[in-house]
DNA sequence: GCGTAAACGAGACGGTACGTCGTGTCTTGAT
DNA sequence: ATCAAGACACGACGTACCGTCTCGTTTACGC
């Protein structure tokens, strides 16, 4: 099948080192101050094993984030019957979850390395669990009869997932009835 | 009335060298590769003279983007009597504007700028026209009766420019279609 | 006899292919710039091969040495019955000989090499042609008559080389005269 | 006089400091083992300002050898009357004085240095003092009528250091005999 | 013939050092 | 006091080799 004839393997536990180690160290401290030596060295590993394998260090947080290792647990948006509520909750917990007391914001972070790095943008949108669970949630709002028929839901999510980077950016505090105004405009006939 | 004693006051000449040369480098190369020393040397100036004024780079960008300085053009929605055409063009419009053959594109710098200094952050909101001219059209929407009166036109603001950063990150060409999708979704309720 | 159990043995096509292509690139680029991975890139063979049979790089050099592989040609003194201008010949050949328009000489290699390795140090006197070659002559010289039977014929070999080393350090250019008052120096006391 | 019109000026300490752990890892380590990163932790000093001032390794060891930083004390040849006895007592002084346990002689670090680095070849000479203070004590034997008036001092410098040198790299110990053999070569009509 | 074990090519690995770039602070002499 | 010039300590960059270490493949002996 391969034509791989022998000759050392990639050592998987470099690999996972360096992986654990992005992501420990892009958590700690966010995108700006992470660097190639910082992570070589958390990972205990030669940096030109980083270069051999990953081209850069967006490359290597890009991998991180399709892996799921950045984003600190599954942003599913609840499903208590309430489109209206679980949506408000949904943004509400992400925006919560994604702030962090010492370094800058995990958002603010994963925008930085999306405007860098193209896969990272390109992700960006499905990591924040756009295209798929909250398309679903929405589908199902349309089951219900809560969403119409015809609603656009990829742009509704645009529109939310967009409406909160841009908050994030402006490091507006997103309180209560601003989000739930934001959801209405979205959402409400 | 002052108690300035002496020595010269702040040249002014050397702060519109500095913004001009920060303006240029950042048309021409993007925020990530602007640098403090290529801004100096540009700008024929000590770096200790940004220093003295600025304390970072981006408060630097942050100024420039205030005083208009990095915007090509006012991005003034157009006002034809129909919303949906006006806001589609007027999208479409700044997705194009911002596209810089050489580097990256001009809103992506923006973000990234944003990523790092509050202030840009602050300002991208507005910068971007949405704060002003957007609201502007919108709300002379509500005159035409186009848009219900109670309608959220900043949660609609808000939505539109978080959609538009968001497919600058993800690097989605927005074709004609797409972008008409985004903006009924959003004014149709 | 020999407690080899089976598998193959040292294989010669290799020994051969490292130790051209280390005379090659000596030849080429000069001791400092050789390197084992450019060794055994050029011998088309694994470097553990090459650690598998030398210890180090001043090992394979002074095999090569050992082998005659570095030396252009023979360097033996021309016996036209003038020991003065015999010597002057063979001294101002080597010189000339051992430049090289691209690297450095390589008389300053083989010099560098023997800074670091010992072998090659011992062997740099013999190989430049004093042990033999040129005690012989001075030998033959004393049967002419030419040289006094009590001369110290070691001591002026390595008089002789010496000053050549020292030369080949110092970038003097020996012309015609000055060879001629070394040598003169060494031979009329 | 000078068209310096302000602005910073070389750190004098920094020279300093540079030029001292240069010398002190030379002697330490030898010229193999000398590293700029290591010079610049010993110095407490930014790489940048090495490479400001000095091009390379031997541009530094060059200056250190200039200045005397690099010879443990005058090698000057002893004057007690008798040329021959001065001779072997210098020549044996120098060899036994450049030995050291630890690391490589620092004679043949100073050869390896030489091949590398043009000045450092064209200082060799007279750094161990033959240009100078041997071919003094060689005149002043001229006086004594230890040597004839016309004999050929330089190129018994050039001898006597040449021999030096191959005795190094040939790591034969000179023992008491050999020297003032060779030196009965050299002076001996 | 048939294991079996050394030698081989390939090349990944943890390291060290390289020479360069940008940071933000500083010092100097002129204006 | 501010300026142009630029040296400074610092930290990171991406690259080159080092010597060691697995991998599968390829022999050539001893059973």
């Amino acid at each position: 099948m391969s034509d791989h004839r022998g000759g050392p393997v990639r050592s998987e536990a470099a690999r996972i080192a360096i992986l654990d180690a992005t992501a420990r160290l892009f958590a700690a401290r966010g995108y700006d101050h992470l660097t190639m030596e910082g992570i070589a060295a958390e990972a205990g590993v030669a940096k030109q094993t980083i270069y051999r394998w990953w081209p850069s260090k967006g490359a290597l947080v890009s991998e991180c984030l399709l892996a799921g290792r950045l984003m600190p647990e599954r942003l599913v948006p609840p499903s208590t019957g309430d489109l209206r509520t679980d949506l408000v909750e949904w943004f509400t917990e992400i925006f919560s979850v994604m702030q962090r007391p010492d370094g800058e914001g995990l958002v603010l972070s994963l925008i930085a390395a999306a405007t860098e790095n193209v896969e990272i943008g390109k992700r960006l949108y499905e990591s924040l669990g756009a295209a798929s669970s909250l398309t679903e949630r929405l589908q199902s709002a349309i089951g219900d009869g809560q969403l119409r028929v015809d609603a656009p839901l990829e742009e509704i999510g645009e529109a939310l997932i967009g409406a909160l980077l841009l908050r994030a950016l402006s490091r507006n505090p997103s309180d209560l009835e601003s989000v739930t105004r934001l959801i209405d405009a979205l959402i409400r006939p």
